[in-house]
DNA sequence: TACTGATAGTCAGCATACTGAGCAATATCG
DNA sequence: CGATATTGCTCAGTATGCTGACTATCAGTA
């Protein structure tokens, strides 16, 4: 009889349920108001100025009907800007504010802090080999979700 | 600079990302219609007959404002029963119908299948390795989520 | 250049997850 | 027994994620 603890699905589902509150947490103690996903987008942007949803999506693997409310949420907080692309009038332009530049300096040590907790009950070893052992299932199924992780065309 | 990549939690997101696209899709090509947390529902329900919400919700650890919806779709779909307790009117007892065993039993090959899809880039080894280390860290971070893992009262 | 196919983005709809609030019923304790 | 606290469940609201469909635009080719 096969316990849901047996799964790897199950597994998955309870680390990152785990993870996404640990990152909220952190990062409201530290006075912000951003999810994980948002976290990661912004960050992506200020890496990558000038860059379309398309691209951001790939970047990070996130799904395009996903990433446009996620776009959004930054534009409405005043964290990022959207803009028609002069190259190609389908495409919008991404880039992040001043705002939104200060608010990622200032949220750096929550993040950091929230990725220490959620490996807290492993040694530093065990913690490099699970994000180790993480990179390389990812790699193996990244083209079986609809939002596989794509490098930047440049 | 730290990259996406070095953060266990954005890896916890991908993995899981794929971990539900394959479960679905290999239930699906199975001929059947069930979510990965549907599944988990069904199985747990089937292995405590007569079990109640919350005691349910907190064997899977899912959020009990979530377990609602979720049975609600399982009772529609007539694979489980909803009904009030006798000992305690608050709450409602779940039992699995005989047609949610014979999906429960007919499904069992493609959720085994979907289970190795997702650790496919990883020997045995690693796959074995991957779990205990999950495990670890989801124990040193259960009560960390709104939604913690609880053991069986009786 | 006109046609065809591909691409960028959005939208509607559905299924998790969570926050916070509320109702009904039970448990506890003075 | 009665006041209070707790518990089981539900609901409204918000944020991912996904499927599938649609518009606008671009690219390639006959």
């Amino acid at each position: 009889m096969k316990d849901n603890n047996d799964m790897p699905g199950h597994l998955a589902r309870r680390f990152q349920q785990i993870a996404v509150a640990v990152f909220l947490a952190e990062v409201e103690d530290a006075g912000f108001d951003l999810t994980p996903v948002q976290y990661a987008a912004l960050a992506t942007i200020k890496a990558n100025p000038g860059l379309d949803q398309v691209t951001l999506a790939g970047l990070i693997a996130y799904d395009r009907t996903t990433i446009t409310g996620v776009i959004d949420r930054l534009v409405q907080k005043g964290l990022a800007e959207r803009r028609a692309s002069s190259r190609d009038r389908r495409a919008r332009e991404l880039d992040i504010t001043d705002e939104g530049r200060r608010t990622l300096r200032k949220i750096t040590p929550a993040v950091e802090s929230a990725q220490r907790i959620m490996l807290q009950g492993l040694s530093a070893k065990e913690g490099a080999e699970l994000m180790r052992l993480l990179r390389k299932a990812i790699a193996a199924g990244n083209d079986l979700s609809r939002a596989p992780m794509r490098d930047s065309p440049a």
